[in-house]
DNA sequence: CATAAAGCTTACGTTGACGTAAACGTTTTA
DNA sequence: TAAAACGTTTACGTCAACGTAAGCTTTATG
């Protein structure tokens, strides 16, 4: 059987700089600070499909306006390993701020929609009544 | 009869300070970049509600990742006052743009959201297995 | 009346998130 | 086989958004 489109398990920088639209050295700032670790082929950097989930969840952090460090701790609450009961809690604590945080931004966007809603209703409003002089 | 908590039509910059929590050098600074143009009564600066409510708009924009010149932008778009056709056709063109974009955000969030309550409940989980040992 | 609190200006410092340039080694491709 | 394309490291530069310190004036308070 032929192996029809299967999304590769390696990706080189630049196959993500394409996928991503971002600039290799984003991608190797992301690793300088320990946010992706991809293994080598030689010197060559190699990424897997989970730096490559690590990557797309940087960027969705950066669309939401979250600082690379905020990020990071997002991330690492996707793979506790801490069996550490304090831990645990702390990471609770820790995930119910961000969406305190989150529902904040749903509230501030929707408001935000509205007035941009109102603005566009009144340019067009404002087109109409320049037509008819 | 008495003027009983009417919100007044005048505050100082200790009075912003302490309403959004920031520092007096931030509410300068965004005077320094024309955010912000308070009176003066002699040297001292006089902020008025509509300063009051462009400094909130301001604040909403960075909890949503804006910067401070996405925001003047927005905040630009309050108040046209530009009854030139062509730059009511931009203007509407630049709504529609931030419109998407939050229709993005939207989207963004709710993944987020999404994901992080699933790594609550895989806590708590984690909690309860550990009680029972 | 003195001293603390609030205000001001000027100006240099800092931090995060990359940009950019130099200088060099492989590997495709015309 | 030459040049384009892709990869690497090192290191200094930049820009936004304030922080911070110095030094001075005005206003409120014990």
């Amino acid at each position: 059987m032929p192996n029809l489109a299967t999304t590769p398990a390696e990706f080189s920088i630049t196959d993500l700089r394409k996928e991503f639209d971002v600039t290799t050295r984003t991608v190797r700032h992301y690793e300088e600070i320990g946010l992706i670790n991809p293994s080598r082929r030689g010197q060559t950097r190699v990424y897997s499909s989970a730096d490559r989930t690590r990557l797309r969840l940087i960027l969705r952090g950066k669309r939401l306006g979250l600082s690379l460090e905020d990020s990071r701790q997002i991330i690492d609450m996707y793979e506790p390993g801490k069996t550490n009961i304090e831990q645990l809690n702390s990471l609770i604590h820790a995930i119910r701020q961000q969406r305190e945080k989150l529902n904040q931004q749903l509230d501030d966007i929707s408001n935000l929609l509205k007035d941009l809603k109102k603005s566009e209703a009144d340019c067009i409003n404002a087109l109409k009544t320049n037509r008819q002089n």
